[in-house]
RNA sequence: GGAGAGGUUCCCGAGCGGUCAAAGGGAGCAGACUGUAAAUCUGCCGGCGAAGCCUUCGGAGGUUCGAAUCCUCCCCUCUCCA
């Protein structure tokens, strides 16, 4: 089987380890336990958080065994690493439920059957923690100089770092030690800004263990436009169904820049690395294709096969008109009571939600950006009624890709 | 605690008694061109079933025919001193 390190390697995830060869040699030979922790600042990843969630998807491919981490404890704490204010702190409850719809969501891309992985809740082992212990135990063995020096502290000193954030280092470095006592685990990956608390955590275990355990990090990866992964201007693209349909999110992918195709490729699907560089090796026009296979892989993993296979039949209908399959469209019910006595075109639009407001409404269709049916309206002031839906429902757009399916439905 | 500087529409940032729904830039949106890409060009970018009207410039009062602009108090941020 392929040392995951190339794997990991080949497909872009490595920014730095503490030790590669060491680190190659080890997930070579051996199979190890690994764990990346997440904050549950909300109660559903977003496409920022794949990375590190594949990472450990491949990890398990190769046979090795990954904690996912729930940060229930350190997000009492809240890490100010990277960060350029101090986070809202989050209560016990908030953490605990969203918790579990992080855990849920990890089922997706990870098998958590006969503990093939793990998912741990760090607020098990601190919230305990007896503070004078902690301080004897773990705090001697940290040097407030060092700490001072870390860059992921650096900026805050600028502009205000509480010392409970400052804390913040230790209980991450606790955690690490703590997986490694309790469950053999060797290696700690995250994000870049993640560097600084993992080395801290690979050197207590050093000084208390006299082990030697490593770290690596992913770099932080950025759209060709140089925007942060997963952000688009209405908002975060979420893993959960609910806030991003799959249909959303299969959009989200598809309309990636021709310049992301290959990376994206490689970081979000499980398609091996030749085949993601034949598929990626045309231009222009042709490259669509990559994106397509993008798309549905990406929504299938994460919302399985029947869901990527509608979304794609619906984006093929709305943009390719091919076949009338729209049911994944996103779509609005209205009471036919609703539209009996008809309304203008703005108004409508306004109260079916196409637009914000009348005002936008009518913006939009005065610059022509309105279609009702693949027509485009032209006044504001048009009527729709009934006539409108022959079928029952009425589709409508906004823009060049905004989609809204109207469905008259009594309740 | 003392001394300054400042809080303006999504963000940055002008405005310093009427001509201000508020310059400019960014973001965003639409149109054209295209390939559901990028780049470019053009337009839009508070709300109201649209006539005019209503709400916005940290908050609350006040002066004035008229306030984002002046006065008072309060809240918050930053810088310097202690």
């Amino acid at each position: 089987m392929e040392n995951v390190f190339d794997t990991l390697m080949e497909r872009g995830f490595i920014q730095q380890t503490t030790d590669d060869e060491a680190l190659k040699e080890i997930l070579g030979e051996s199979f190890i336990t690994c764990y990346i922790g997440f904050d549950p600042t909300s109660d559903s990843f977003h496409v920022g958080s794949l990375i590190p969630i594949m990472a450990l998807a491949h990890m398990q491919r190769a046979g090795h065994k990954p904690i996912a981490l729930i940060g229930g404890g350190t997000g009492l704490v809240g890490d100010p690493s990277g960060k350029t204010e101090m986070r809202q702190l989050l209560t016990l409850e908030q953490i605990e439920s969203n918790a579990k719809g992080l855990k849920e969501q990890l089922k997706r891309f990870l098998d958590f059957n006969e503990d093939k992985a793990l998912m741990l809740n760090n607020a098990d082992w601190l919230v305990p923690l007896n503070y004078i212990e902690f301080l004897r135990d773990i705090g001697r063995h940290f040097s407030v100089n060092r700490m001072l020096a870390a860059e992921s502290y650096r900026q805050r000193l600028a502009t205000g770092l509480s010392f409970i954030e400052f804390n913040y280092m230790l209980l991450q470095a606790y955690d690490f030690y703590y997986l490694y006592k309790h469950y053999n685990c060797i290696l700690q990956m995250g994000g870049n800004d993640q560097w600084g608390n993992i080395v801290a955590g690979i050197e207590l275990v050093r000084r208390m263990e006299g082990a030697t355990i490593y770290g690596m990090t992913f770099p932080l990866i950025t759209t060709a436009t140089g925007e942060k992964m997963g952000k688009t201007a209405k908002g975060a693209v979420w893993l959960d169904p609910k806030r991003t349909t799959p249909y959303e999110y299969y959009q989200y992918w598809i309309n990636c820049d021709d310049r992301d195709v290959e990376r994206f490729l490689a970081f979000f699907t499980f398609l091996d690395m030749e085949e993601i560089k034949r598929i990626t090796s045309v231009t222009g026009e042709e490259l669509k294709k990559a994106k397509e296979i993008l798309a549905f892989e990406t929504t299938k993993i994460c919302h399985g096969e029947e869901a990527a296979k509608k979304a794609q039949e619906s984006s093929k209908a709305l943009f390719a008109g091919k076949g009338d399959e729209i049911s994944s469209v996103p779509t609005k019910y209205i009471e036919p009571e609703k539209v009996e006595k008809g309304m203008p075109a703005f108004v409508f639009l306004a109260r079916v939600g196409l637009c914000k407001s009348s005002s936008e409404a009518r913006r939009l269709i005065t610059q022509g950006g309105i279609y009702i049916e693949k027509e485009r309206v032209k006044d504001p002031e048009m009527f729709i009624t009934l006539d409108h839906f022959p079928k029952g429902e009425l589709l409508l757009r906004a823009g060049k890709k905004r989609y809204l399916r109207v469905v008259l439905d009594k309740n």
